[in-house]
DNA sequence: AGCTCAACCTGGCTGC
DNA sequence: TGCAGCCAGGTTGAGC
């Protein structure tokens, strides 16, 4: 039995650092912003130094992987990309290597650590509307916990959305025009769980296996971000790595292991430049 | 429109 | 031990 334990910022991961970090800063004005590195996935708008602070976070919500920071004057952006942290801790605390930005509130500090630089942090302002049209979030797929999502509707826009698809149903799954927030490591375990070959085409998915996938969708997430959830009373501060989700999955990482279920070994496959991990035996097309 | 693939950047692990 | 090579959570955007 494998545990596999890294801080993976998909939803689950998105999720609990929210839960974790909004009861410290929703309704709190910000003080300073830092920059340490700007360089990420775009730049960091430089203003935000200077526009930032004296507004207070009204609220922090999530899109997809994006975490959302309701302030005075629009909504700061937030995605963690393959490698980003985001940590409160007292403001006293010493910048660590590969800190990128921080947002000052008094005698604590929101602070964006990110190895890679694949992460963003990039505003919108209301003057240009609700936080639905910023170009980056239209694109997105439902939810996967919103109503529309539930039952038989989640069934319904996967198979619809999927109809004419010529793609694996692993990267359709993965690209998130469907569903968000299910990254490379829950795109395995979700296909394992509803039973479907990842390489299958999306378009020529049944509709009882897009039921089937829909359930797994919501079940894999869920539980992620419970066993997360578990640790988020030690969330604030640099002890309580909200990374040890202790996530024991079924299929990824786990080539030439034993199914859990069948005990024929895992495989594992490359499709669109990712690792992909099955069961021949469990998943069929 | 849909597809495939390179690219962004750094660190950790493997194997010689 | 040192170092080259390979691999890794996400997403965009170019080229077909």
């Amino acid at each position: 039995m494998r545990i596999y334990n890294p801080f993976m910022p998909e939803l689950p991961e998105v999720e609990v650092t929210r839960l974790g970090i909004a009861p410290h800063l929703e309704g709190r004005k910000v003080s300073a912003v830092k920059i340490i590195d700007g360089r990420l996935r775009w730049p960091v708008p430089a203003n935000l130094s200077k526009s930032l602070p004296g507004q207070t976070v009204h609220a922090i919500e999530r899109r997809g992987k994006y975490l959302l920071l309701q302030m005075d004057t629009g909504y700061l952006l937030i995605h963690l990309g393959m490698t980003g942290t985001l940590r409160v801790l007292p403001s006293s605390d010493p910048l660590k290597i590969h800190d990128r930005v921080t947002l000052e509130f008094g005698k604590f500090s929101l602070r964006l650590h990110d190895p890679r630089k694949f992460g963003a942090v990039l505003w919108h302002p209301k003057s240009k509307g609700p936080i639905e049209v910023f170009a980056l979030l239209q694109k997105l797929g439902v939810e996967p916990f919103s109503p529309e999502f539930a039952g038989e509707l989640g069934a319904d826009i996967l198979y619809q959305k999927s109809r004419k698809r010529s793609v694996a149903v692993k990267q359709f799954l993965l690209a998130g025009q469907a569903v968000v927030g299910v990254g490379n490591i829950y795109c395995s375990e979700s296909l394992f769980e509803a039973g479907i070959h990842p390489a299958k085409a999306a378009g020529k998915l049944t509709r009882p296996q897009c039921s089937r996938l829909a359930e797994a969708v919501r079940l894999i997430l869920k539980k992620a971000i419970a066993a997360g959830g578990s640790s988020l009373k030690d969330f604030v501060n640099s002890d309580g790595d909200p990374g040890h989700f202790m996530v024991q999955t079924k299929v990824y990482d786990r080539k030439g292991l034993p199914c859990k279920v069948c005990k024929s070994p895992i495989s594992q496959i490359v499709q669109g430049q990712r690792s992909t991990y099955f069961c021949t035996q469990c998943q069929k097309r």
